[in-house]
DNA sequence: GGACCGATTGACTGGTCAGTCAGCCAGCCC
DNA sequence: GGGCTGGCTGACTGACCAGTCAATCGGTCC
């Protein structure tokens, strides 16, 4: 036989139960008890692979935030225009949600838009999204691909607020969630933001 | 003497104690005996107003989210170009945080981002608000003024999305959040949307 | 066999609050 | 005065749940 028995991945499997059961449930209103059950595990094994469960969605978080990161900093240092960088960001997260929506809406709902909890926590993380997306803008007007008038942080605010308040209408149910719509979606903040709505 | 000692409005008094015990602190960690203390009031005192700690909550909301439907209302059925109605929403939403910032972050904070708790419980509300947003965009659509090319429900998100980002920078000191820099805002924000980020 | 060890189990505990309730008190009317 | 009303008080209780821990299991090595 193989040199090992495939050794289930009990950590894995917890983390995996517990975006179903946030999404799902919220993080409040989830026992630490839903999460062992749904991940068929027992209660304490939670406490073997986490300090608390606090730190099961902080792990949830960090994993992912890490590859949105990523993913603004490879954009940028492309060669790109400013305005298929911004495509590139808005696409993937367009596409996490696509691919993972049970996830982001966890990291969305949990995280991001909890100011009070675990947004506060990892503001330090969140920050560093919005303040790339700046450069971007920043780098954009620089070069007279955006016009110069408009402050970069403040656009990346509303870059990043229309593409959250996105996924939030598809979360709810607000705005339809076909596999066209998403595409669409990533089109149409692009344009909103750098075309603007008036016609040309 | 007049006919009546000036009485204490001791229901109002709860609910602005609750507004500042919220905003410092969030609603799942204020207990309803903070509540009491910071209105100088007896514990008892709050349920004798209030049928729980959430009623409070909902109360806070639905008065101030009341006003702005009937801000998004009015501007709708001014005479203005579809630009100046956004330019009044925008305002509107602005000035309630110039104005009321501690009232506005516990509505943004705990009702309109908490997707899990109070916000889905005021959904059809909060939803009226986009819709009433999206009918503008769709009347400026129809007289030319806007481009037809993008989703009115979409646009309404992305607009209010910007905006109530714009709030949470201040909130949490990611924008800078003087006196000059409000007014720049609400001109920013329509200015972003409508005329985008690229030069004409 | 048996010592050892990390993974796994789940009953139990300690602390926290939301909400209850029995009663107090100030003003008013008869 | 004495009774009534309703705003007001705050100690108390019942439920809930995160986190603990002592015990068990199963594999490995000697």
């Amino acid at each position: 036989m193989a040199s090992k028995a495939p050794p289930i991945d009990k950590r894995r499997q917890i983390l995996d139960a517990a975006v179903r059961v946030f999404a799902r449930q919220g993080f409040h209103s989830t026992r630490v008890a839903d999460i062992a059950d749904e991940a068929g595990v027992a209660y304490g094994l939670v406490y073997h692979y986490f300090k608390s469960k606090d730190e099961v969605l902080n792990e949830l978080f960090s994993e992912r935030w890490s590859l949105l990161l990523a993913a603004i900093d490879e954009a940028d240092r492309s060669e790109a225009t400013p305005r298929a960088k911004l495509e590139a960001v808005a696409g993937f997260i367009v596409d996490s949600y696509r691919h993972e929506p049970e996830l982001m809406k966890v990291i969305i709902v949990e995280v991001t838009r909890a100011a009070n909890s675990f947004g506060r926590t990892h503001l330090p993380e969140i920050r560093r999204a919005y303040d790339s997306i700046g450069k971007i803008v920043a780098d954009g007007q620089a070069q007279g691909a955006f016009r110069g008038d408009v402050d970069p942080a403040f656009a990346s605010m509303s870059f990043y607020g229309a593409i959250e308040q996105l996924l939030s209408g598809w979360i709810f149910d607000l705005i339809p969630a076909g596999d066209g719509d998403f595409d669409d979606a990533k089109a149409l903040v692009v344009t909103a933001i750098c075309d603007g709505l008036e016609p040309r």
